[in-house]
DNA sequence: CTATAATTTCACTAATTACTGAAAATTCCG
DNA sequence: CGGAATTTTCAGTAATTAGTGAAATTATAG
């Protein structure tokens, strides 16, 4: 299969970009060409497109399911496996955050509670555990906070990002009031900046 | 330097996970000794620490510094430089956010806007187009709204983390409405399966 | 069940990335 | 300046990760 320039370009970008990503080059190509296809490919019309050994590519195509990020399907009249990107965007965003969340985020979080448990045995262990606590409450609110969003159909989503930060300014605007009638006057002094 | 056994896990930790957040070994045992220490270290004490080469922790240094992950100052009647992590983990957050964005993001959208200028050669081509379109369209929508967001106070950022899909709620509830009045039949077929 | 098409595994090699120690460069004190 | 303290650079080496081809395994059509 011969490529068209511009997909031998974003194709060739995601390969570069892949170390970026903690993925390797292969890999990126490798989905850069499902997703830039209509129709699934096989993993020899895949090795012939990017001129990879057909061994590289099963291990790619791998990776690239244990990250949930490809379809599989068969043809009729067609023993080969046919490998195929999902055509919704969002869908893939969500998929990967989800996946980079177990990998990159829960490991830690466990890490973190197991840390907190332990009774600090002096000043150097009390000042880290703060630290970690910090990180934990962090994490915790953040990932929460994805995983409630990601369960948004996309066209919610949309809409609630395309919203930005006027949510978080009218929260603003709230407190700022809320404060002004007695409050705490450390969050007063922090005026409408971003109004 | 000796480290406890609390702050070793730590350390050690940031050091395995190192690889799948894209940086070395080394680069994350520093980052996470900065974080764990209270008092800023100097390269000397880091390399103690760790049991790392003094050009090592040069090196590892260096990258934290180009992330702007660490701040550097010195201490009175001694030429040597101390280094510290952020206290506020937000802060950490925000900026390690900017900074992915701006490597492993920007890089991309930039390409696609190219990419998306070119007339589709072919029905291939044009196939690749709508999806990189799709593409861009969804990581400008994103990223714009983290930058919106990114720019928010600490106090406002919690708060709409904690609030987390409740707006998302809201908004779904507020276009099932609008739909219902007379919209597009498309999305009203998708009903409040998330709420 | 057999033959063969398709896929995966794996030992090996290639390429990349990380780490070190020595040397060079920089800083800054007198 | 001179020179000691400190930091950085860099060439060489070690370690890790990626990619290949041959062989093994699995799947299926007949």
């Amino acid at each position: 299969m011969n490529l068209t320039p511009l997909v031998q370009s974003f194709v060739l970008h995601f390969g570069e970009m892949g170390s970026r990503w903690g993925i390797n080059r292969t890999v990126g190509q490798i989905y850069a060409l499902l997703i830039a296809t209509e129709r699934p490919l096989n993993a020899d019309e895949i090795a012939d497109a990017l001129a990879l050994s057909r061994s590289n590519v099963s291990m790619g195509l791998k990776e690239l399911s244990s990250w949930s990020l490809v379809r599989l399907q068969h043809l009729p009249g067609d023993r080969r496996e046919y490998f195929s990107a999902p055509d919704d965007v969002w869908a893939i965003f969500r998929t990967l955050a989800e996946e980079r969340r177990k990998r990159e985020v829960d490991p830690t979080l466990t890490m973190l509670r197991d840390a907190l448990l332990a009774a600090p045995g002096n000043e150097a262990d009390r000042f880290a555990q703060e630290r970690m606590r910090a990180m934990h409450e962090l994490i915790e609110l953040v990932t929460g906070w994805f995983t409630d969003v990601q369960r948004l159909d996309e066209p919610t989503l949309k809409q609630l990002m395309k919203l930005g930060a006027t949510v978080g300014k009218f929260l603003e605007f709230k407190e700022k009031l809320t404060l002004g009638a007695g409050g705490n006057r450390k969050r007063a002094a922090h005026p409408a900046s971003e109004l």
